[in-house]
DNA sequence: TAAACATATCGCATTAAGACGATAATAAGG
DNA sequence: CCTTATTATCGTCTTAATGCGATATGTTTA
């Protein structure tokens, strides 16, 4: 009964997952709570944008969010979301390793970092 | 050149998991490689738009290809993607169980299922 | 209650994603 | 070679996502 709704929690947490700033924006927000104030600065889009951005993790339910005064103050839901982005770095990872028994790790891998 | 970063390979992963047809090409391909002679009639989209889908899921290094004869048979690459879909289900189930006690799950899962 | 802040939302422009039919490419069988 | 089978790619259309300025909403402070 509630599978249904497990597949649509899954497309949409995926979905809110596959944009970079949002995937900054949960690394942003490792650790510490924030308010919206405190976030704006620390990336180059409109204040619009960030917003949305942030209301998209909010509605998957990947983000918590409180009013405290006139601010509005966004934190990690579920630190489980990140055991995700480190598996799907593990995945990544591994696909790197496969590339460099082949041989053809040089090109790749010296540009590649940072 | 193709320079691949691990955080650009994360970005690629999810957003080739943000789709739902992607998604049930997975759970098709679980277990057994296919043709995509097998994986055309299962699903109800034209044959250019899988080859598409099954293409963006090699191109993230998802799904593995080889030819046998005049079949190209696509299979998982690494099974650890299953492990990354279980727990998106885990988070996503989590947040159920989370309306549950919160009281509010009448409203959402009786208007998400269908 | 007016002014100042902080954030959300609206409207619209631009870009990217998805779908599909048509066509190209390649291998196998005649 | 020529034909058929199988899959990939192209061109195009439609729809969805993103970005931004402008404006609305709500809260605090004066």
């Amino acid at each position: 009964m509630t599978e249904k709704s497990v597949l649509q929690l899954r497309a949409k947490i995926l979905v809110a997952l596959s944009d970079p700033i949002r995937l900054e924006l949960l690394d942003f927000l490792s650790g510490k709570e924030r308010c919206v104030c405190e976030i704006l600065p620390a990336f180059p889009r409109s204040q619009s944008t960030i917003s949305k951005h942030l209301n998209i993790l909010y509605e998957a339910d990947i983000l918590d969010r409180r009013m405290d005064g006139k601010r509005t103050i966004y934190s990690i839901k579920d630190p489980q979301i990140f055991e995700l982005i480190r598996l799907v770095d593990s995945i990544a990872f591994r696909q790197i390793s496969d590339l460099a028994e082949t041989g053809r790790i040089l090109e790749r891998s010296l540009n590649n970092r940072s």
